[in-house]
DNA sequence: CTAGTTGCAAAGAGTTTGCATGGCG
DNA sequence: CGCCATGCAAACTCTTTGCAACTAG
């Protein structure tokens, strides 16, 4: 299925590459865009689902609640580090570190286990909240 | 608040923990206890909320839905170690190895970050599915 | 006894869908 | 033009809540 260029579906990829480092509730799209902009929550929602089904916008479960959060993947070089989630302040930080990936390594030699890197979230806390 | 062992509490314990190593949807709880056995879905909600609360149930969110599985865990010794999710048959593993345990804590210096062992689920494949 | 718990049914919240209209290519 | 996307409102699904009856301690 082709996909058209349409103005909410710029609104909302502009939106998203605006704040590549934040994660949003639908709500909180909407909240942003729906008043100001000339958009609906269907189409928020519709836009937002083939999004995560291509693979640009990444969807997080949210501890606690049945809600999501999205972020914006532009490159997809989340695929290259893990994510470190604070539970406390909400935010993500992205995980570099040589000692993260022999951790992944030593997970698939001795668990036999590939670990999908786009999807892991590893929950804790910041040194800020600690 | 004081809890009492009623028979329904009893009987949701004691389904879990005949079952210490599955994960359940509030849906398949009922399909398994509701016609046979005397208990009603706002119990199971109520009894599933409290148990999480208390520690003794971990909550775990279903990739691309809004569910989640839920699963027991008997003497809190989850907190020790890893998680892997296999995306595919959906099992779940425990990564014991004392090895990433000492990358772990690296990780954890490096990025100065807390990891939460109980609440970490690393996604991925696992030997059979891959 | 008396405070916590249950079952039922109704309310709620968030998301999805059907359909006529609109607009991209 | 043809087909996909949109907006609206209604439908849906899953979960929570209010309340009277019940029960563990």
């Amino acid at each position: 299925m082709k996909k058209y260029a349409t103005a909410q579906r710029k609104l909302l990829l502009s939106f998203f590459s605006e704040h590549q480092d934040q994660q949003f509730s639908v709500e909180q799209i909407a909240g942003q865009l729906c008043h100001s902009e000339n958009i609906s929550i269907s189409s928020i929602y519709r836009n937002i689902s083939d999004m995560v089904a291509e693979g640009c916008l990444q969807r997080f479960p949210v501890e606690g609640s049945r809600h999501f959060l999205y972020q914006y993947i532009g490159n997809g070089d989340c695929s290259r580090h893990l994510h470190l989630k604070c539970e406390k302040c909400g935010q993500i930080f992205h995980m570099d570190d040589p000692s993260a990936e022999s951790l992944l390594a030593l997970a698939m030699r001795n668990n036999a286990f590939h670990i999908n890197k786009k999807k892991t979230i590893l929950y804790g806390s910041c040194r800020d909240c600690t």
